[in-house]
DNA sequence: GTCTTTTGACGCACAATTGTCACAATCTGC
DNA sequence: GCAGATTGTGACAATTGTGCGTCAAAAGAC
């Protein structure tokens, strides 16, 4: 995870902040300190991430976003939006636009950080997530938010079912209480990792004989066992 | 994990509250009651992590970080910085200063204690290490956390898949206890040199017909050959 | 509002893992 | 060969990690 990010702000010293922060998380990062030079940087250097305030000279951070979003160029590339205040409208504007997450200032450098490692994560080469997932005689359907076991539905609650799904996308590979408090609960989680075993117990229970499928691995975490 | 973390504030009843319960989690704790003697050891003992009360004795909590962050020595070092009151203008203030994250009083010890772990987590070195190693019939696989000799898998606890992969990552270079302790057990750790040779032991008994990979260097440590 | 479901936390018990020790075996330099 | 140091081995106790039962709070349903 070496990732450029692109950060466009006119405040130099909030440039410098975020910049320290993201630099000691490894990511390169690069800046922008209006939104016409910003637009520029997208396009010549690709980043995997743009951070943009919303407040801007010349152009403001809605009309940069738009822009952004609309070049097929750099469409694709994620948006964080920096907005001032937590207003709800700025908020929806922002998303409305396309912005992929936003922070309201102030915001703390931890949970930019977050923010911008769940946001890469999630843009990540992911195996295009698939609707629904086989697994022997287990059955997922993401839409339709339904898991079947032989021919029988089994009623899971939503984080039950999303810990499962998390599970089965990543069949085989160990996650740790960490991971998955990451990927199931969300960023900001502020949970005891031993709740995960709780659910996982309680997963297992509604799981009956296919409870051994969900394999702990002592120490580290738990997996789904990828040979059935 | 375990971290050292240094806790500046100028009442002992929190210093001590704080230092119990994050050491219960295995942190080691050291305090100071002032600002000086704050800036003082975070050089000295280049703490992990720095909890900060905004409000102090002489030099205030601001000023502290600012110094903090302005020397070299001590600006990687996160700091939570611990407020009174959620005042909004704090908040601010701390992200100005390059805190990277706060709590208000009055806050449960186990919100600070998963702060704690989110901050470390997060400044840990990325694994750049491979997912899976292949060295002659032994392969190892750090996602699925499994090792295979021939084809068959074998039975690992955590310390002895750690062990091994810490030693195949660098196979042909001896690895010296002390070295090992610190890679595998983690630094600082209270741990008899001894107790390497008992880990490497267990790990040839479960390595089978492979044991000898794992090479003794009289006088000096433990290695893996690198010609298979 | 009340009732039900879901969620997160905690303590206990049990088993696996771990660290340590004493002693045997081996190596090194003489 | 021998003495001293180093490493391997077996046994044991302490520690740790996980599953389970249960509870209180929070979120929904009605």
């Amino acid at each position: 995870m070496n990732a450029k990010i692109l950060v466009i702000d006119d405040e130099p010293d909030v440039v410098d902040l975020i910049a320290l922060n993201l630099k000691s998380s490894g990511f390169k990062i690069i800046s922008a300190d209006n939104g016409e030079a910003g637009i520029a940087k997208a396009k010549a250097e690709s980043p995997d991430l743009i951070i943009l305030d919303l407040m801007l000279p010349k152009i403001s951070g809605t009309e940069v976003c738009k822009i952004l979003k609309r070049d097929s160029v750099t469409s694709a590339i994620p948006i964080i939006m920096v907005t001032a205040k937590s207003e709800e409208v700025d908020r929806i504007i922002g998303l409305e636009l396309g912005a992929d997450d936003y922070v309201t200032k102030p915001f703390s450098p931890r949970e930019l950080n977050l923010r911008v490692q769940s946001i890469l994560r999630r843009s990540q080469p992911e195996q295009t997530k698939q609707e629904r997932i086989k697994h022997g005689d287990l059955t997922l359907d993401h839409s339709r938010y339904e898991v079947f076991i032989g021919g029988e539905k089994i009623d899971l609650t939503a984080t039950e079912f999303k810990l499962l799904a998390i599970l089965l996308e990543r069949k085989g590979r160990v996650q740790s209480r960490d991971r998955l408090l990451n990927d199931v609960w969300g960023y900001e989680s502020v949970i005891d990792t031993r709740t995960v075993d709780t659910h996982v117990r309680r997963l297992r229970e509604k799981m009956g004989k296919l409870a051994d499928y969900v394999e702990t691995v002592r120490g580290v975490g738990y997996r789904m066992l990828d040979a059935v």
